[in-house]
DNA sequence: CCTCAATATGTGTATTGTGCACATAATAGG
DNA sequence: CCTATTATGTGCACAATACACATATTGAGG
């Protein structure tokens, strides 16, 4: 191995330590004593705090299963399952069975949820613009198509080898 | 408000949703199963899934002391204690009353637990140098510098206004 | 120098969240 | 048809968490 790859592992090893450290950074913005919670409860409305990711998750990838919710959030499937349930008995959401899979019970944002959520949504699209307010278009259009990307890429390789 | 603005508008609104759904596709893989302790588990080790992500911020952060960890991590300041306390117990951090304020003691971590965090961190760089493998090197450097700037941006304006 | 509000840490205790063991229903593939 | 697999759900014990409260220290004014 010649000393210029060294050099460039080395850098790599930097760049990915760097990225690491910038996620660990946003995820600890993102946790904040629960924003978005703090935000519906100011707005009037009180939701168990665990139960918020769920309610986002739905309304982004609804109609879903308890199974592949499970997944996305990291918890046991018997956990959402509670929690869907309780998101279903106060309104936020509802469920119908699947016309070619019986088993699933797909969850469904309501308008009652869709309400809070778009709250929710406002309130980061807000900040959000606080943030980008300094930033040149060209970089921030890189950072959306490049975050994408990565995203995507970090899918395919883990449901890949998993 | 001209028309033009308004279509500029509504694009950014458009990027800032891509933005924040590639952000929830990248916390949940993150999230996945406890990648992180399921790697340490496999190596022979066991830790509490909760204890984890303190032990990888003190080795990134420390010496830090207990509230601003917990204000890391999104929960209450009597938790984070608790959880300090088992890690020291576990002889994976130390401990040692700041010198200039003694109210504070400050953690960080010890040869033990460093030598565990660099478990998990070569899994980790061997799991983003597969999902990088593809990828063009300019990109990769933006998105590195992008990321960087954006989780700055982010904390500077938190702080700011909160 | 003294007082008092603010800050950092910690303990007791009740509540919530979570996972495991297990069960049922539906599907898919011999 | 059987049988393995998958989706959902319940009972239960335990882990994680927050709230109320306590102590020690700091710092700013008077």
């Amino acid at each position: 191995m010649t000393s210029i790859r060294n050099v460039q592992n080395t850098h790599i090893s930097e760049q990915l330590r760097q990225l690491h450290g910038a996620l660990i950074d946003i995820v600890s913005v993102m946790n904040r004593p629960q924003r978005d919670e703090a935000m519906v409860r100011a707005a009037g409305i009180a939701l168990d705090r665990a139960l918020f990711p769920l309610l986002v998750g739905i309304e982004r990838l609804g109609p879903i299963g308890v199974v592949e919710m499970a997944d996305r959030v990291g918890r046991d499937h018997t956990t959402v399952s509670r929690q869907v349930a309780k998101l279903e008995s106060l309104g936020l959401i509802e469920r119908k069975g699947n016309a070619t899979d019986r088993r699933v019970r797909e969850a469904t944002i309501t308008a009652k949820g869709k309400a809070m959520t778009d709250l929710v949504d406002a309130a980061r699209e807000k900040m959000a613009r606080a943030i980008f307010a300094s930033w040149d278009e060209r970089d921030f259009e890189e950072l959306v198509r490049l975050m994408r990307k990565f995203a995507d890429d970090m899918k395919r390789d883990v449901s890949g080898d998993d």
